[in-house]
DNA sequence: CTACTACTATGACGGCCGTCATGACCGGTG
DNA sequence: CACCGGTCATGACGGCCGTCATAGTAGTAG
């Protein structure tokens, strides 16, 4: 949230994060991610010369990078070592978010990929790569809590998946209970994938 | 996907939501529309007088109409009554399309939760009555199922979150795999929903 | 000092957008 | 016939957008 920290162009990625996730893609004007970065307007095509589809990649690489490291931190941190755990902890960042600051935004990941699949090619290898990279660092989250490898993968497509429709649900709903009913939900059988010789 | 069926009106906002789940809301321009449903411009005005915002929302709804129809149908027309054949049943109806028709589109009405959650009050809301008359057919559908009545809305909301997420992330990928993935690992736990004494 | 690079500033351009104003068409009714 | 309401057609307006061109300002190396 800080916006002073570090250079200005990483303040320009992360505000263009920040706009992108809150109203979509095309919504989000260069202008207006200078003026959330405080950042001077000159400075964007001094650091982006790709334009805005370099911006908006790089946002979405961020965010992907954001979501992994935050996963490897949650793992490290769970007071009981269980996959539903590590998925409540997933869920608990955006219902804390939403009950503090609001509904006020989704997803980046999940706006690029509703903006500029179709359009964009290289945007949505960006999106599928962020996917990569969070899904990889679930992935290996799971076998740390012992679900056995040629199951990882798979867990993590779906917990993945289904925290983001969750958060589209319930931002339209402006409610956290499409969250916390999902998280409820799938714990039992992502527990139940552990490797009971573990 | 044919255009010439029934009055202009109604085309237009069909293809406003083939525009809309292509590339987002603020792509999706008024005259693209009217081209697009072989209508004239000029009925734009007539016909939504709310302008865009009118004519997104009665997108929206149509959308959330019609997947909550194709549950219904779905439901009576199952070689398998189980909860989990349902699911495969609406995860299908997408991986036929990609498969098919290519990666083009996601759904409408998480296209415009996305790009309109934050901005525009009346689409969300609109939003969040698609999603609830979709999730109301699903709900109702577990029941006949043999879902006992405690668990149909939290189930439902389970099934299109993770519907909506799979949707995304092939998309991003412009691989099947996440839907095939989710069909394949929640299904075990739906059909263990089912009411044994039923 | 000069020269050069990194960064900042600002105005303009062309394009697309949603909306509006205006008027034509056309079937039916009086 | 005149009239009129529903429908279609078209051009214009103002606004925002991404991008570009140009010029300015450090700060530093030679």
């Amino acid at each position: 949230m800080t916006v002073s920290e570090r250079g200005p162009r990483e303040r320009m990625v992360f505000s263009a994060a920040q706009l992108i996730r809150r109203d979509g893609v095309s919504s989000a004007g260069m202008r207006d991610v200078a003026v959330h970065a405080q950042a001077p307007r000159g400075s964007l095509q001094h650091y982006f010369p790709g334009g805005k589809e370099q911006l908006v990649n790089e946002a979405v690489g961020w965010a992907g990078r954001y979501a992994g490291d935050r996963v490897a931190r949650f793992v490290a941190a769970l007071p009981e070592p269980k996959p539903s755990a590590l998925f409540a902890e997933m869920v608990r960042q955006w219902t804390d978010e939403y009950r503090t600051t609001g509904f006020e935004g989704g997803c980046p990941v999940a706006a690029a990929t509703v903006d500029c699949a179709e359009s964009t090619e290289s945007t949505r290898e960006a999106a599928s790569a962020a996917f990569t990279t969070w899904s990889g660092s679930v992935a290996q989250a799971l076998a740390e809590l012992g679900v056995p490898e040629e199951r990882t993968e798979a867990l993590a497509t779906l917990m993945i998946g289904t925290l983001e429709g969750a958060i589209l649900i319930a931002r339209a709903d402006r409610d956290v209970r499409a969250l916390t009913t999902v998280s409820r939900e799938l714990g039992p059988l992502l527990d139940a994938a552990v490797d009971s010789a573990g």
